[in-house]
DNA sequence: GTTTTCACG
DNA sequence: ACGTACGTGAAAACC
């Protein structure tokens, strides 16, 4: 028989160290479980054992085979966010079928050397899994050792040991009693390193024959003498690092081997910390509480569920029947289920047919059948439910919304046995529940008033495109390309040779080392290089600044002129995709490309808006809200001086000036206002005296002192805040003022600083949310004025405070109109929105 | 596949 | 003693 043996804590700190952290949607850490995993599933498949058993360390206060062997109680405790982790991966090996062994007093590799010492005789034999170098003294023709480094995974068998030390495994513990090991708290020969360790067993084969000859050796009598003095501590040291074989372990070697796998229980614990990933990998087939609900005859009725081609009189039947068509369309395949039955087309005729009858459709994902019939000159109703829509306003912090994992984390049947169709014939039951959900927490007008209107216009804006001028990317990249090669041979003459400027790790030994100048900051493969670095040493060489020049260039070369070229369509526009369950927020992020982020601070890079054009009769009229954030967070603290600042119609950053330095507005100068403005949009993000110090180039004492000026002046802000984060603690969450939520699991971490992080987004979530929930209102409201005006106007960008719309000359004003009211209009709060619009032929010209 | 850097609100 | 503002996406280098 073969058996795997795993030790456990080794592998689990492994991963735990060596992932960086992954946490569920409650905070729970789930990186050693996922390393943890990781390992083990590839070993299994790699060994393919009889049997499993994993060993876990047990710290007794005094161990009972020996009071004296209480070294490793002095090792710094694991950080509770692995300890946490370790019970979950003792049920989850338990409920695998794993034999999970744990004996107090003993660590894992002693359970391991008793488990490798019961299957080294007849016709067995063991392979241990670790990660600890230790265990390579239990290796011999029957023990073979899998030791897990950070990528692969080397596999120690005799040869492999003689071949790497020259040495037989046994005789490592005696390297390691001369050598020491600082993390067991074994203290070795003082003196004595790895490189002598090793030469020395090497030399006399043992720690007792060395001990034995030494004196009359060859050896110097600098080690001779480190010998003598540390005589008894290698004795000791050899003590504590043999592995020890007799611990008291089930001998009976058929209790070894593989129990059953509990699926239902196993499904539903990984599922609880969102570990659907290993599902899937584990192949377990997924259980369900709502099949209880279900009668046996409507099991069987479901277990059938039929499939067949669609057809024009399934559609009429489902048109007259008056009950709900379920439907996902994603590519070109559209699949429906009604009434028990699944319909499959890839008829582009019978899928428009279906999109524009008035059925009562319930989806998921809908964008991709919006634009279908945009395509086609028609438009998809009757929707009235998507959901992975409400999945991200449930919890917007999960990564995927996928119908599978939406069923996982809400316990609802996912029907694999039906196949490719398993989303199709498990949607109905999902969306019931999801419906619930909704409304139990209070999102029925998120959904229902936001996003499920907001993804026929986000539809709308990706069909569109916004129209690119090719030709003068290529000219501006062209000259781009002329800058940079001018800039590169004035680096390399500077550095005195060449090299590649845009490695970090080559840049920063340049910089740093043959150059020698000052360094601050070290990231993980050398020096840091970043612009921030970069720019507080602009004046001490000149290779910097036009270090600076080449980043900025060759940023907007290749991100912007090669990128954006790339995505331009054969009718001359770009449609990026606006992605609606992104991010945590509820902003809407922009991808492929992503047209949120198109330079605007610095010239050079503004002139890339040039080239993002109207179409021929058109212009492009864009708006921007002035401060929503701020207008949101004076509305909801309802400081009374906050709001004046607003109400007096007074440029808002020197306002504050005015009343943080208690000045007259008259006698603001612009660096009282440039600090005021930085000040007023660190508080958003709840700023820190370092961070806004940093920002303003004072002193902490300095940035300090604004910050306390600043709450004397808007008293009700860190009232807010304090609440907020009060409020946020207690629920776990945090809501905008239209019921968006986000969950926070950061303030509940242990880890201080992830906590304060999650003070801080708890800060800034309802404000950056509200933002987003009030423009989400106004581009709903645009669009539908728009079109039911009959204007010549189209919404073709969304930049989180701003809109922009490509209109017909005719028509221009009224849709300018309509914008400025409508963005305006979105919502009330307790001081005024305002929306300034401006037009031009290209984006560069209609931005103010 | 992850890290660094940098573009935007 | 540590880390240090919220939210994104893309490219190139690095391992």
């Amino acid at each position: 028989m073969k058996i795997l043996a795993i030790d456990a804590n080794s592998i689990m700190n492994r991963a735990f160290y060596g992932i960086k952290a992954l946490t569920n949607s409650k905070g729970f850490y789930t990186n050693a479980l996922t390393g943890f995993m990781n390992t083990y599933l590839k070993t299994v498949n790699d060994t393919d054992p009889d049997g499993i058993v994993a060993a876990f360390d047990v710290h007794a206060p005094t161990f009972r085979h020996n009071a004296d062997k209480t070294y490793k109680a002095n090792r710094k405790g694991m950080p509770d966010e692995l300890r946490e982790q370790m019970p979950v991966i003792k049920e989850i090996l338990n409920l695998l079928g794993v034999k999970v062994i744990e004996i107090e007093g003993y660590e894992a590799d002693d359970i391991l050397g008793s488990v490798a010492s019961v299957f080294s005789k007849g016709e067995n034999e063991c392979i241990i899994l670790t990660g600890d170098r230790d265990s390579l003294q239990l290796v011999n023709d029957r023990v073979t050792v899998y030791l897990a480094k950070v990528k692969e995974t080397t596999i120690y068998t005799p040869e492999r040991i003689a071949q790497d030390y020259s040495l037989e495994p046994k005789q490592l513990i005696d390297v390691k009693a001369l050598q020491g090991d600082a993390s067991d708290n074994i203290k070795g020969v003082a003196g004595i390193g790895e490189k002598t360790a090793l030469s020395l067993v090497q030399k006399f084969g043992s720690l007792d024959k060395l001990y034995e000859n030494y004196e009359t050796s060859d050896l110097t009598e600098r080690v001779k003498e480190k010998l003598r003095n540390g005589k008894e501590d290698a004795y000791h040291s050899r003590w504590l690092g043999t592995i020890v074989l007799d611990a008291p372990i089930d001998k009976k070697l058929s209790n070894y081997e593989k129990g059953e796998v509990k699926n239902d229980e196993l499904c539903s614990l990984l599922a609880k910390y969102d570990m659907f990933k290993l599902i899937e990998k584990l192949k377990l087939s997924i259980p369900s509480e709502t099949k209880g609900t279900y009668n046996q005859k409507t099991l069987d009725e479901m277990n059938k569920l039929p499939v067949s081609d669609l057809k024009e009189k399934d559609i009429k039947l489902m048109c007259i029947s008056g009950k709900t068509a379920y439907f996902i369309y994603l590519t070109d395949k559209l699949d429906i289920c009604f009434d028990n039955t699944i319909y499959c087309t890839s008829d582009k005729e019978m899928m428009l047919k279906f999109f524009t009858s008035d059925i009562q459709k319930e989806c998921f994902e809908g964008k991709q059948a919006h634009k279908l019939c945009f395509e086609n000159g028609c438009e998809l109703t009757g929707v009235s439910f998507i959901a992975d829509l409400a999945g991200y306003l449930l919890n917007s912090q999960s990564s995927e919304y996928t119908v599978m994992n939406l069923c996982l984390a809400y316990k609802v049947l996912y029907r694999k046995d039906m196949g490719e169709y398993a989303d199709i014939a498990s949607l109905e039951l999902l969306c019931d529940k999801l419906k619930s959900k909704i409304s139990e927490n209070g999102l029925d007008n998120v959904l229902y008033e936001i996003e499920i209107p907001l993804c026929e216009v986000l539809a709308s804006m990706e069909n569109i495109g916004v129209k690119a001028d090719a030709d003068g990317i290529r000219a501006f990249g062209e000259a781009l390309t002329k800058d940079i090669e001018s800039l590169e041979q004035t680096i390399y003459e500077y550095a005195g040779r060449k090299f590649n400027i845009a490695s970090p790790k080559q840049l920063g030994d340049i910089l740093f080392e043959d150059l020698g100048l000052p360094f601050k900051k070290k990231t993980k493969h050398g020096y840091s290089t970043s612009a921030e670095i970069l720019e507080e040493l602009a004046d001490r060489h000149p290779i910097i600044p036009a270090v600076l020049e080449y980043r900025t260039l060759t940023k907007l070369s290749s991100t912007y002129v090669e990128g954006l070229l790339k995505v331009i369509k054969k009718d001359g526009r770009v449609h990026s995709f606006f992605n609606q369950t992104e991010t945590r927020t509820g902003r809407i992020s922009s991808s492929d490309p992503n047209l949120q982020n198109i330079p605007v601070r610095k010239e050079i890079g503004r002139q890339m808006r040039k080239f993002f054009v109207a179409k021929d009769g058109c212009v492009l009229l864009d708006a921007d809200y002035s401060q929503i954030e701020l207008r949101i967070l004076a509305s909801e603290c309802g400081d009374e001086n906050l709001i004046a600042s607003f109400m007096s119609g007074e440029d808002f950053h020197a306002m504050t000036a005015s009343k943080v330095f208690d000045m007259p507005i008259d006698f603001v100068t612009d660096e009282m206002r440039r600090t005021a403005k930085v000040v007023n949009f660190g508080i958003v993000y709840g700023i820190g005296a370092y961070s806004l110090s940093n920002d303003l180039g004072v002193s902490m004492a300095e940035a300090k002192r604004y910050i306390d000026q600043y709450n004397a002046t808007y008293p009700g802000v860190k009232r807010y805040m304090e609440k907020t984060i009060d409020d946020a603690v207690k629920a776990g969450c945090v809501t905008t003022m239209f019921g968006r939520r986000r969950y926070i699991p950061e303030l509940t971490a242990k880890n201080k600083a992830v906590q304060a992080f999650g003070k801080r987004a708890a800060m800034n979530a309802p404000i950056q949310g509200a933002a987003a929930d009030i423009i989400k209102i106004a581009m709903i409201r645009v669009y539908k004025r728009l079109k039911e005006e009959n204007l010549n106007a189209k919404l073709i960008l969304q930049v989180h405070d701003e809109l922009i719309i490509e209109a017909d000359e005719k028509d221009k004003e009224a849709a300018a109109r309509i914008l400025s009211e409508e963005m305006k209009n979105a919502a009330v709060l307790k001081v005024p929105l305002i929306a300034d619009v401006n037009e031009g032929k290209s984006w560069y010209d209609a931005k103010g």
